[in-house]
DNA sequence: AGAGTAGGCGGACCGCAGTCCGTTTGTCAA
DNA sequence: TTGACAAACGGACTGCGGTCCGCCTACTCT
């Protein structure tokens, strides 16, 4: 896989439209310490009252700003609590890229194919009700548009076309990443009493029969 | 399949609380008259500017009743705008139940699983926009828990366990319903460009190749 | 150090989904 | 026909996400 970007939400303003000065980027001081504030005070509301429950009116009377500056800083509610995991997102990432096999570059496609699944199950099991959350806030399409999908999806794909040259790789990536959604999982895990080991082997699977390994 | 009730909607208000006398329900004619209206303004409003450009005052507005009368008979924005298409919708599910084969009974199970996506593809069609609508004013989760999920989950578990006895029937289930989303649908054939033929040869092979077609 | 300015700031404001409750109306029995 | 009641009605109200714009301040340039 090339060195595709680690990107895990969209650029915020701040990346998008501050002035560059010789490549370099510059964020004042005030609208540092004012995201850090937001980040610590929506982290704490959410441990403690879950998400879907948090607005961002109180988000910002905790941190102790104007709500215009929540949505300065990150656009919309989604933004914000996508920055909330965005350095798991980027971990997991990272291990795809430049990890070790199975996951990362190294081993056969089939089987980097074949631990992708159960690897990023398990990495959900952390926060899959804050993306669920964070999918819910989205409007309707967005979540495949956004940076992340687009990214496991290159990669799946990647792996589809070397691993199975015959079939439509583009499309089954999709159908892979599809019960791979937080709400799917969250149903599947909380709402019918599946365990992650049955996931993962539902998932693994799917992706083997599809393969023909 | 054993008869299933055809439900497309959770019930209504008045399929749920109104007095039965002698198994009989009555509702007041000013009540019908004013769910006509209603219907028929969220209709013409639907077509004319699309599912997500039109708000629940002025689909009031339009039929000439209050707001409280549309949550009254209708539950919430998704309730209404699920009654929409609710027709077709049954329509469909009697399809799978009663119709011909090989998507009703009487064909082989596989045969009838390998039906059910290309015909849920092309049926989808009409609606996709509006079905995302409905979809993403349910708030997480509760897509799955809705009673035409249900019963297209129930539908393919049966088929399933009836093709391929040895596999997760109940998972796998909800892996083939997830690439059906009316969010997914959407984004491949409006975003990617991916044609219905395409969409359906995909789903297919996922299919055959899960029960070893 | 001082002035000018780009960018940050915050809260008033908007339209939305959904709720509530006092008022109206259809229905049925006497 | 009429009276009583259950049910329907409707619009004011709440809290939400998101926008806007006038004020303020941290940085830069001299």
């Amino acid at each position: 896989m090339p060195d595709l970007p680690l990107i895990t939400a969209l650029p915020t303003l701040d990346e998008h439209e501050l002035p560059v000065v010789g490549g370099e980027v510059r964020e004042r001081c005030d609208a540092a310490r004012n995201r850090r504030r937001i980040l610590a005070a929506a982290e704490a509301l959410v441990a403690s009252e879950g998400a879907s429950c948090v607005s961002m009116d109180r988000i910002a009377t905790a941190a102790g700003v104007g709500k215009g500056t929540l949505f300065r800083r990150f656009g919309d509610r989604a933004g914000l609590l996508r920055a909330l995991l965005s350095d798991r997102e980027s971990d997991f990432q990272e291990q795809l890229i430049r990890g070790a096999p199975p996951l990362g570059p190294g081993a056969p496609p089939v089987e980097r194919l074949l631990a992708f699944g159960p690897a990023y199950l398990e990495e959900l099991q952390g926060y899959a009700e804050l993306l669920a959350a964070v999918e819910a806030s989205l409007e309707s399409g967005m979540r495949m548009r956004s940076a992340p999908y687009q990214f496991y999806r290159t990669h799946l794909t990647i792996l589809l076309r070397a691993a199975a040259p015959s079939i439509d790789a583009e499309y089954h990536a999709d159908v892979l990443l599809a019960p791979l959604s937080a709400e799917v999982v969250l149903h599947q895990r909380d709402g019918l009493g599946m365990d992650l080991q049955r996931l993962a082997d539902g998932w693994c699977m799917q992706a083997a029969c599809l393969v023909g390994a």
